[in-house]
RNA sequence: GGAGGGGUGGCAGAGUGGUCGAAUGCACCGGUCUUGAAAACCGGCGUCGGUUUACCCCGACCGCGGGUUCGAAUCCCGCCCCCUCCGCCA
């Protein structure tokens, strides 16, 4: 959500910072309208609430005295006929507002490239040498049933298409990656480890923006108001809404391990081979609570600690600044960590850091109070994968591969897989 | 799933139809006293919205939503959450 100061204030700027995000520019002129149209009504309103109050007030003391009061409970009579109308009235446009703002998407920083989609994002720089293959390098959706370690055909028959199925050494790296990636986090990097709940309410989602505008993207519980988890970023971001924290306890850093769930709406055709896209896959999400003052730095760390993961790896990326138009709407500014993958001989994206600004802490009324004293502010929310568990195990399996068609373990993991290969069997 | 109890300001905890946004205690902030601190005493101390240069003023908020009433923290209905016991279950 936006500041209403600043739409009251600034609607052209705005307007033309939306514009840059798709966003059709009458939708602010609508909202102004609105606004207005809140503001008159509820000043009407209140005028006749105050004067009921104060009739209310003497009937009281007429009562006590013992005197009669028929005249002054006639008067209220028009009042309370009066006061249940113009009362819909305010709230049929305070909703239409409120629904209004909820799909605003946030304004960009001015550090963001301008575009219409991926190909205006900006690349930051360079980290690692994709490495030289002396033979065909395999895409993990061969390799890995080679190995007997992926099964996407038995996924399928147990539940459908883009859901995968992990045996032995598979499942093993899986597990590793998730707790090499806390245990990372949690001592070095500073973050809270956490075990969130895997489903959450509409509140919530609406709170990190996934509703009320994406809700064909999400699992839904039928019968219920509950969702399965998107993304962390969810339950994480919100574990503190309608809270005022301390100024001393900022910045927050909460890290978790979540499965999560996406319908993939409109993915059809795309990325249909292997791990990429699934309706289900594993996550360490990485999210910090700042104070306005300080979420832009905290941008670049959140942002170091995701590389971190992929250095360790020794996985070669690259890191992109999305433009304009290839953002989320919560997003002020996101960088996205693209790895290297020599099976598809491209980058692909393996974590999403994004500073939301007070977008999200306005919808989930997520305010801290100063040490100085004073009211309370919004404070500004990150999040970032740290990283997206399946599509590391691809970047490992495909970048570690040898001529013989095993896989080496990088050096870090292999406390936890308790192999340094994984060699074809039989 | 069944039965009972409960949700009030940062915390504890009064308040059962009329100056109640709400006693009191603790915590916190400022002041007096003190060499300093503590204690004691005095004062202050919720959030959102409307109006406003500002002060002020006004409206709303006692889990959430509706209802009764001239008037609701207080009465009625629905829902949510927490606690205890029973059942079931990993």
């Amino acid at each position: 959500m936006l500041s209403r100061d600043l739409l009251r204030d600034s609607p052209e700027r705005v307007s033309e910072l939306l514009e840059l995000r798709g966003e059709s520019p009458s939708a602010v002129a609508r909202w102004g309208e609105l606004d207005g149209q809140r503001r008159s009504t509820l000043t009407e309103l209140e005028a006749l609430k105050r004067q009921r109050n104060e009739a209310s007030k003497a009937i009281g003391e007429l009562k006590r005295e013992g005197k009669d009061a028929e005249a002054q409970i006639a008067e209220v009579a028009e009042l309370k006929r009066r006061i249940p109308e113009l009362e819909s009235e305010a709230t049929a446009i305070e909703t239409e507002l409120r629904d209004l703002e909820l799909r605003l998407p946030n304004l960009p920083h001015e550090s963001v490239p301008h575009g219409a989609d991926e190909s205006a994002n900006r690349v930051e720089r360079l980290i690692g040498e994709p490495r030289a293959f002396d033979f065909e390098p395999q895409a993990h959706w061969d390799l890995g049933p080679a190995l007997g370690i992926l099964d996407f055909e038995r996924a399928a028959k147990i539940t459908g298409a883009r859901f995968t199925a992990y045996f032995d050494l598979g499942a093993r790296l899986e597990r590793s990656l998730i707790n090499f990636m806390l245990d990372l986090h949690t001592s070095e990097h500073g973050y809270r480890e956490t075990l969130p709940p895997f489903i959450v309410n509409d509140d919530a989602l609406i709170g990190t923006g996934q509703l009320p505008k994406f809700g064909d993207d999400l699992f839904k519980l039928e019968g219920h108001r509950y969702y399965l988890v998107p993304t962390a970023e969810v339950p994480l971001t919100n574990l503190f809404r309608e809270e005022i924290l301390d100024e001393a306890e900022l910045p927050m850093r909460l890290t978790a391990f979540t499965p999560c769930f996406r319908a993939e709406a409109g993915s059809h055709g795309k990325d249909v081979r292997g791990l990429i896209r699934q309706h289900q896959f594993n996550k360490v999400e990485l999210v910090h609570l700042t104070t306005p003052e300080q979420s832009y730095e905290a941008l670049e760390q959140l942002t170091s600690h995701a590389e971190r993961v992929l250095e360790l790896l020794e996985l070669p990326y690259r890191v992109v600044t999305l433009s304009t138009g290839d953002m989320g709407v919560s997003a002020a500014k996101t960088y996205d960590l693209e790895v290297w993958l020599p099976g598809q001989d491209a980058y692909r994206e393996i974590s999403s850091c994004s500073n939301c600004e007070a977008y999200q802490a306005r919808r989930a009324n997520l305010r801290f109070r100063p040490s100085e004293g004073g009211k309370p502010r919004f404070l500004h929310t990150l999040n970032g994968s740290g990283l997206a568990i399946g599509r590391t195990l691809v970047a490992v399996l495909e970048n570690h591969q040898q001529s013989d068609g095993s896989v080496v373990i990088p050096e870090v993991l292999r406390p936890y897989m308790g192999a340094e290969r994984i060699e074809l069997h039989s």
